[in-house]
RNA sequence: UGCGGAAUUGUGUAAGGGUAGCACGACAGACUCUGACUCUGUUUGUCUGGGUUCGAAUCCUAGUUCCGCAGCCA
């Protein structure tokens, strides 16, 4: 009877519920971000969870920047947070952050001293580490546990008014010092840091702790169903907890799921500042960085981004995913996308002897041939031109369909031609190859019918412009010491259509989607990019199979 | 040896007592103005041992393994 019975993420099961029971009245979630860090993949998966879920209850999902630690915030990542966020294409009910709160949480932190469920206290951090006990043991309460509500809060209002050093205090929550759960052995919630925050300036020098405004923000915000990952799971019994002592009629929920871990990638936002800080890397949006900006620059379409969140699904198991995976995302969407040119990477020139010298002809090849009402583009076509040095073989093995002595191939979109004569330097290498066109075949199709087994694509010598290319594979975790990061520059010879893809900027043209451990292996098989103004995706080349292994395996 | 989670094919994810499905990968074939794309087909899985049941991935029970937690980070 369920035949049409949609899957459902274990966190709409949980809402669904909730929705029944009546405990809702709408769905609303948040995203939120510290502001210490560009956004990489792992974070995708949040955003797609988050605006997702409240897009399919019609409900809203701030963006939410959790600003509670000055000494690790700043604006550059709000900035760039947003940029990527509306890159990726989501919409946001309105911008927030954890400082709007600050207020109401302050006012918080005191009605939880006049209920007495917080008091101040003395101890150093080493110390309240040593009396917090173990993950077996059970702590010790604090010396200060027990000062009366007034004391509490005129200490707290003096720590608030800034009379004592970063440290000498804190304000902390008084629970259960034997709780088997860490976090609610009177976990400090306020804080002393004498330092200005990028969004209230020298306002502040008490500053809430995660844990404390956290469900507050939430709370405060209308956020029904607060999505997070797994590693928050032991600290619901304080979110709720909060909530509760401060009386909110109807607490959000908190639900958890696993986070997403990409093989190969790093996301640690300890390593990339460090190459970033280092300059192993351009910056953050470096095409090989895992990050939202270094994707985007990478040529990955957003919309690809976001089918990947949509086909990896959401549960609470560990697990990681292939990277390969992403890929086949990314090209499929390019395949379907992206405009085609041609380029060389590896030219070898080509000379059609019978072709007349000086003559140009504009042959018309599809912009795309999955969207074949976009029409064509302009090729010239010329005496001379370059084709791909893999795709002669002067001794080819069998099952070889390229061009090769006696062997006839398609230009594609050009002529059929046949092999003549091959130049060789001194050393026996080939310099150039000279072949004859069928002047019948214009098009790429010969009257005749005969047909052929090989399709090349080439620039026009004439024509073409030299451009730099560099292909970045992705960074490689510590995993695979083996390829850190492989960065290779190509001289590439582009055709008038790319050209206009590259003028008037620096581009840097990057590969889309690499292979994981050979970057010109995954050019040849057929997608890259040019970066423009590092926003635009402009596909230059489409380029299909010709693997070595690939026809070496066919040939046997 | 505390507390909280998790375990379904190579990978990820469905199935909540009734045919273990889907996607990616791999392999085989067809097609092709690139060997790509597309299409067709194939392969491999319920952590282990007991139990309940006509019937268990699903319920019970005992284990095993993995992940997270002892910031005045988030």
């Amino acid at each position: 009877m369920d035949e049409n019975k949609e899957a459902v993420s274990f966190i709409h099961a949980m809402i669904d519920e909730d929705l029944e029971k009546g405990v809702y009245p709408k769905v609303q979630t948040r995203f939120p971000p510290e502001p210490n860090g560009y956004l990489h993949v792992g974070h995708i998966k949040a955003i797609s969870i988050d605006f997702g879920t409240a897009e399919k209850y019609g409900g809203v999902c701030n963006l939410r920047f959790d600003d509670t630690n000055p000494t690790k915030e700043d604006v550059e990542y709000v900035e760039a947070i947003e940029e990527d966020i509306k890159w990726l294409g989501y919409d946001w009910g309105k911008v927030c952050f954890a400082s709007d709160y600050f207020d109401i949480m302050h006012q918080s932190a005191i009605r939880l001293i006049e209920k007495g469920k917080a008091f101040v206290c003395d101890l150093s951090a080493e110390e309240i580490r040593a009396t917090r006990g173990t993950l077996t043991e059970p702590g010790v309460n604090s010396p200060y546990r027990e000062r009366s509500i007034e004391e509490n809060l005129s200490l707290f209002r003096r720590m608030t008014a800034g009379e004592f050093k970063n440290g000498e205090k804190v304000l902390r929550a008084k629970i259960d010092m034997s709780s088997s759960n860490l976090n609610m052995r009177d976990p400090v919630i306020y804080r002393i840091l004498k330092e200005s925050h990028h969004r209230t300036g020298d306002k502040w020098c008490v500053y809430p702790m995660y844990d404390f405004a956290h469900p507050i923000s939430d709370a405060a915000e209308g956020v029904t169903h607060s999505l997070c990952t797994l590693e928050f799971e032991d600290h619901r019994p304080l979110y709720d907890w909060v909530l509760r002592e401060l009386d909110w009629p109807t607490p959000p929920r908190q639900i958890e799921f696993a986070r997403m871990n990409l093989s190969y990638t790093l996301t640690s936002k300890r390593k990339c500042l460090r190459l970033v800080n280092d300059r192993l890397v351009s910056g953050w949006d470096d095409p090989r960085m895992a990050t939202v900006s270094g994707m985007r620059r990478r040529g990955y379409p957003a919309a690809a981004l976001r089918e990947f969140c949509e086909k990896i699904g959401v549960s609470k198991a560990y697990s990681v995913i292939d990277y390969g995976f992403l890929e086949s995302c990314v090209r499929d969407n390019l395949n379907q996308n992206a405009d085609r040119a041609m380029a060389v990477l590896r030219p070898l020139k080509v000379i059609v002897d019978n072709y007349p010298e000086g003559k140009t002809e504009q042959m018309h090849v599809e912009i795309n041939p999955n969207q074949p009402e976009r029409g064509t583009r302009p090729v010239s076509f010329s005496r001379e031109l370059y084709i791909e040095a893999d795709d002669y073989c002067e001794e080819p093995p069998k099952g070889y369909f390229r061009l090769a002595p006696d062997k006839e191939v398609r230009l594609k979109g050009a002529y059929l031609v046949r092999f003549v004569s091959a130049e060789k330097d001194e050393a026996g290498n080939v310099t150039a190859v000279h072949v004859e066109y069928d002047p019948a075949s214009k098009g790429g199709n010969a009257p005749d019918g005969r047909k052929v087994k090989g399709t090349l694509h080439w620039v026009s010598a004439a024509d073409c412009v030299d451009a730099e290319i560099r292909l970045y594979d992705r960074l490689f975790n510590v995993e695979n010491p083996s390829n850190e990061a492989g960065v290779e520059d190509f001289t590439a010879n582009l055709n008038p259509d790319s050209l206009q893809l590259l003028t008037g900027c620096k581009v840097e043209p990057v590969v889309a989607a690499a292979k994981p451990l050979d970057t010109f292996q995954f050019m040849r098989q057929g997608y890259f990019c040019v970066d423009k103004e590092s926003t635009a995706q402009k596909p230059v080349f489409n380029r299909t199979v010709a693997l070595k292994d690939s026809w070496a395996k066919q040939g046997k």
